[in-house]
DNA sequence: GGAAGAAGTGAACCATCATTCAGAGTTTCC
DNA sequence: GGAAACTCTGAATGATGGTTCACTTCTTCC
């Protein structure tokens, strides 16, 4: 028994994969993942491009913890605010600004969630991923229609709708193009999304 | 001058050219594009690698004439109806129909039209096509809030979720599951589009 | 028939990355 | 201090797949 980590050391080589993680992240909200190369990574984080095979197995593997991570706090926020308690028309309303909401401070990210080009194994999640979003709106559409404040109609394909048409604008310049400010693509998003799902009009 | 195509030759390749552009859509169709290989494709046409350069200079430059034709025709049939004479809100739900049943029936086509992970020429091409798609939606929303048969709203953005849920709905195995039949979804899906519209219910 | 020129072939070439590995540098503990 | 065990490095390795090219095969036209 010559070597055993110690606790800091412990500590410290979990700091470091955090850090290739965040650095992992920024560089594929920036550049998407088919620019994000061993190389680029690495250098982002300050490391030789051989360490990161200490942290992960395969760069896959990195590619899958990223998308993880930054999927599952999406996923988190948006379900919080879906499952609160309260009318679920509101739910709805406040859900879909959310998710537009923070996808637009950050398109990069929601990019590369939900539609950059990427490996076959980030494919796979991002699969996983939009179902699980499009259940939590599914839900509350159910809900609405079991309140008898939305009518009659298939949860599952408005919940797709919702999750597709905001992934929409936000792909190409449509967002913030000429005079349309964020809140009045905020505002005329939530609109649309109300009355997709047959909300009656204010 | 010892040497000049003959008309005959000149059909002869041209033939050629358009049974290779032809394999290379069904493999695309097949396999996805990250799958089309300039190998499989030419084994596809029956033909060497080295073929497919006396035709493209590049598989890039292949590959955008495999979306354009494919995607063109798309557009076509979509415009075709969407500007038919007739009640705005009519042609929108004949619009959807068509879109979406093309799609469901050339699955791989679509999701390669619409959604696969592709080179970035391609890519780009797919900005276009899907800017397209919505001035083509875009179009009849607006005749519809100037006829007073659909209420005051962006149409751009009701564009943009039109082609985004069907994209969505189309994706990923959500439209032939368990019991719904394709004529079902297809109710259900222009359903949703003319509610998203703000069309009142029937 | 045969020379000139084009199309077709497929193995070799080349660029791009993910991945590995031998060696250098660190940390642990006696 | 020093041996053992580990982390880190970055150049070498290897796989993939687009592109080239020397050569063969086919067309044209005298």
């Amino acid at each position: 028994m010559a070597y055993r980590k110690t606790p800091a050391e412990i500590r410290r080589l979990e700091v470091a994969r955090e850090h290739l993680v965040a650095c992992a992240t920024s560089v594929v909200a920036e550049v998407g993942w088919s620019q994000a190369s061993v190389t680029a990574v690495a250098d982002a984080a300050g490391i030789a491009a051989g360490s990161v095979y200490q942290h992960f197995p395969s760069k896959a593997a990195l590619a899958v913890e990223v998308f993880r991570r930054a999927a599952g706090r999406e996923v988190e926020v948006l379900g919080e605010v879906l499952t609160a308690p309260g009318d679920p028309v509101e739910r709805l309303s406040r859900g879909i600004h959310v998710f537009a909401r923070r996808a637009l401070e950050n398109r990069g990210l929601a990019y590369a969630l939900l539609a950059a080009p990427a490996e076959p194994a980030v494919g796979a999640e991002r699969l996983d991923f939009r179902r699980r979003y499009r259940a939590l709106f599914a839900a509350v559409v159910r809900e609405g229609i079991a309140d008898g404040v939305l009518p009659e109609q298939n949860g599952e394909i408005t919940a797709a709708a919702l999750t597709g048409a905001i992934g929409e604008v936000l792909v190409d310049p449509l967002g913030t193009p000429d005079g349309t400010t964020t809140e009045a693509l905020l505002a005329e998003l939530t609109a649309m999304a109300l009355r997709c799902a047959g909300a009656p009009a204010p």
